[in-house]
DNA sequence: AAGTGGTCTAGACCACATT
DNA sequence: ATGTGGTCTAGACCACTTC
């Protein structure tokens, strides 16, 4: 492990477990660099990590401060850290899947486009229920083109297919882009997740990228209101 | 501005004007050292604040290359980039604001625990109508602290709140954490952006702090379903 | 004036991926 | 074997904030 890494691990450690509490000044990062015999650079790419989680402030000329967080909001935004795929947005509970479906298909224009493959090119064509401690709570539609994700298997499906990308494939998942939008349930949805036709969704459309820079996944997934609810930092610079 | 800014911004500007293409190799880091006449980590640096943005990948080993995008997820990715403001959740188009309230009040218990301020502390209560090309399409409850954000005025309110801060107060907006839910309409809300009762409504609550490190804004807005989308890039280390 | 974090360098060495 | 990006250093200088 790189040493940014760690410093940026003990540090947000003594962050989560009170040892820093918040509004409190930090340590000079010339102090940070004799602690951990590190060189300057190295401390400032620690804790510009720590500012990109929204942990920490820094002011040129003044010092570095933990961010005015109560210890509840702390844990939260840890476990929105953490993860990137859908089965993230439900962190605390166990999640499974019922397949509804599970083919290889010829994709049709507009997933094509969506996966920025060749019209026809074949994919899995993934439609599963996911159930949140034995609830239904989202319905999820999901392509993979074959050739960037081969040998998904049944069993794959029905658990982690994340797991199978970074496990068994040994590929890293690099990043995702999502949109978030809200709409009516469907009259199959809401039967589906036991909803009254046109109680209110969340929409979450999802592009995860691989670390190769391969398109391997275009998701769609239907989440049920009440149950539903997405957290992210937005940082400056 | 920092040379890596600047060329962040250079490169940024040719792949959004299509002079780098999806799926290009990028040239090496060696070689933007000498077209740029800095060292290598100044190069690391600009190329990093890409890959944070979405816009290319660095495999190592290998080469740079830009991400697998449509010109169309280009251009919106950019856009969601720029701002921070509720209002920046509608770029491309006018935003006006009837204020329905603009009072200084005592925060009651939840306010003050969000705004991390004594109870009975003064804040500002601001209830806008935000309203997009004519029509009202959020409605926003804005809290901020009086001591922290000090004489902020009717016009302000009926502007953007984010530019006085900015610009007459030379405060900095440093980040915001947001939520998003998704929920009913109540009667009032309803009626206010000209839904039905029980239509969809998606709801973002966000933090927002200073540079300073203050938290300065609580708010909490409720948005017309068949309008509101929110994007964003999540990245991996 | 003193002290903070921010930028930048020139070069060393490492981890990883291709050929 | 070669070449890529990743990490790290020791130190210089800059921009900003407070006292």
């Amino acid at each position: 492990m790189p040493k940014y890494m760690h410093i940026a691990n003990v540090l947000r450690n003594q962050i989560m477990s009170g040892e820093y509490v918040a509004n409190q000044q930090l340590p000079l990062e010339k102090e940070f660099c004799e602690v951990f015999s590190v060189s300057k650079m190295t401390v400032k790419k620690a804790l510009d990590i720590l500012v990109s989680e929204g942990l920490i402030i820094k002011r040129r000329g003044y010092g570095t401060f933990v961010k005015d967080l109560t210890q509840v909001e702390i844990q939260r935004l840890m476990m929105s850290r953490q993860f990137i795929g859908t089965s993230a947005l439900y962190t605390k509970s166990e999640v499974r899947s019922k397949v509804i479906n599970f083919t290889v298909d010829a994709a049709p224009a507009d997933i094509a486009e969506h996966l920025n493959i060749e019209e026809g090119s074949f994919v899995y064509n993934i439609y599963r229920v996911r159930i949140v401690d034995g609830e239904p709570l989202a319905i999820e539609q999901t392509y993979m083109p074959i050739d960037v994700i081969p040998g998904l298997k049944i069993e794959n499906v029905q658990g982690s297919i994340y797991e199978y990308i970074e496990v068994k494939l040994n590929s890293a998942i690099q990043s995702a882009h999502r949109k978030i939008r809200v709409r009516k349930a469907t009259d199959f949805e809401a039967n589906e997740l036991g909803l009254e036709l046109g109680d209110p969704v969340g929409i979450v459309e999802q592009t995860g990228y691989l670390n190769t820079g391969e398109l391997f996944e275009y998701s769609f997934s239907i989440h049920k209101y009440d149950s539903f609810q997405i957290e992210f930092v937005l940082t400056r610079e």
